[in-house]
Parts: structure tokens; C-alpha cells; sequence
DNA sequence: TGTCTATTTGGCTATATTGCCAAATAGACA
DNA sequence: TGTCTATTTGGCAATATAGCCAAATAGACA
């Protein structure tokens, strides 16, 4: 892999990798539906305030949220929705992997 | 965040976290062209074949690639090309992030 | 100005990931 | 059977990530 290349496939697992936890997906599948600011979204996760922030920093720092202050809270929104399409090819890997269990089990049976 | 929304964040976080990482972003998108063994992918990315070979594992273990042995090599390929289609999002948010960083630098200069 | 609220930061520990080397394994083929 | 090749596994060290607590910060509003 030469060095051009490696930093461009850098570049994009970050984005992606930001994406890659259990607490941020919820954050941007709520986020494509309504912004909403950090106690919010920590009520909806469940974890220490400074965890929810710092998952949103991963967020804002892969340009994946924005931010923005109103009153007395930051409000957060996603920046790039098109990221929820993805997700319906992630439903579809993990479809596939059922029927291929189920088919094991099929096996197993006989 | 309920036990059971729990289990799917986490279900759609292991896929995702198996595609964040620039080798095996570069195996995914070599695979989409056409099926390819061990070797031929570690000489592509440049690292020692038993890092290649856990790479491909994590692949595996999150059912984004199948593997099939032929003669003295088991071949690699893709099981749900509907992975590439995100990587245009990806791009997106890196040009939208490019993008606003040249914004930035405009301000700097005034 | 002072207080109160929302958010971020620092510090820490626990856990997970990555990548290399060396060794084990599996199976093709003479 | 024995050898040779391709791949996987185990072990280890370095690094990164996650989550909590406590403390710092920023700014709204009386």
C-alpha cells in the first residue's frame, strides 16, 4: 500500500470508525430525525454526561455533527443524513448472518 | 438506552467497527473487483501475512466476506457489495469536511 | 456581579485492538 | 508417506478506546 493510498483509506476509517459504537449510532439515528443538546441525548444513552460529550466530540471531530448554541444548551445536528442509508446495507449483513445460522441449525438437525 | 435497542446498536456496531480500518478498507474494496487469497491481499497492503489473515477473520466474523478454498489457496470475496455504496457517504463528508476547512483558512487570511 | 445550568476537560483504570514473530496446522502434490 | 506452501493461531508489547468521577469552563439570567 503506498503512502497516497494508506492516507487515504486513513482518512476514511476514521469516519467510519466514529461511527462504529453502540451509543453514537443511536446518537445519529436521532439526530437524523431532530437535533437535540447533549442531557438530551445523555437521557436517551444512559451514561455519565461526560461520556455522551465525549462520543459527540467523535462526532463533530470526524465532521460527521455540527454544533450549535441556543439559549443555554448546544444543540447538535447531523451533518451528512446520507450516513442512514448506509444502514440499511448494515440491516442486510446482519440478515444474511441469521439465515446463515439458521441453516447451520438445519443442518445440525438432520 | 433498553437492553433490547442495546443489542441492536451493538449488533450494527461490530459490522461497522469491522470495516474501520484502512486494511481492510482496501481488502473490501479489492474484493468488490474480484475474489483474491491471503497472499495476494498481503502483498497488496504491505504487513506480515498473520496480520492480513486476522484482518480477513474479522471480515469474516462479521459475515462481510466468505472464503472458499481452491487448489493450495482459500479465496476471499465479498458478501454484500452494498458496502461500496457507502463509501460514497464517506467521501461526501470528507469533502464537506475539506470544504469547510478551506472556509476557515478564507477567514484566516482577511 | 453572583448563581445556576449545561457542557467540556483531565485523570484514571479497565478493556480492546493492532501488528509482529514464532510456531502450529491443513492440505496439495510428488 | 514426506515435503512444501498457504494460512491460522498463540503470545506479546504498544497503542487506542471507553467510561466514570471530579473539577473546570462558559454563558444565561436574576
Amino acid at each position: 500500500m503506498k503512502k497516497r493510498e494508506k492516507t487515504v483509506y486513513e482518512a476514511r476509517a476514521k469516519v467510519i470508525k466514529a461511527i462504529a459504537h453502540p451509543s453514537r449510532l443511536l446518537i445519529i439515528e436521532e439526530l437524523q430525525r431532530q437535533e437535540r443538546c447533549v442531557n438530551e441525548l445523555t437521557e436517551m444513552i444512559g451514561a455519565d454526561t461526560s461520556t455522551v460529550s465525549k462520543h459527540l466530540s467523535v462526532l463533530k471531530n470526524a465532521g460527521l455533527v455540527a454544533d450549535e448554541k441556543r439559549g443555554n444548551s448546544i444543540f447538535y445536528s447531523l451533518r451528512c443524513p446520507c450516513i442512514m442509508g448506509f444502514m440499511g446495507c448494515v440491516e442486510e449483513v446482519l440478515s444474511a448472518n441469521a439465515e446463515a445460522q439458521k441453516n447451520i441449525m438445519k443442518l445440525c438437525k438432520r
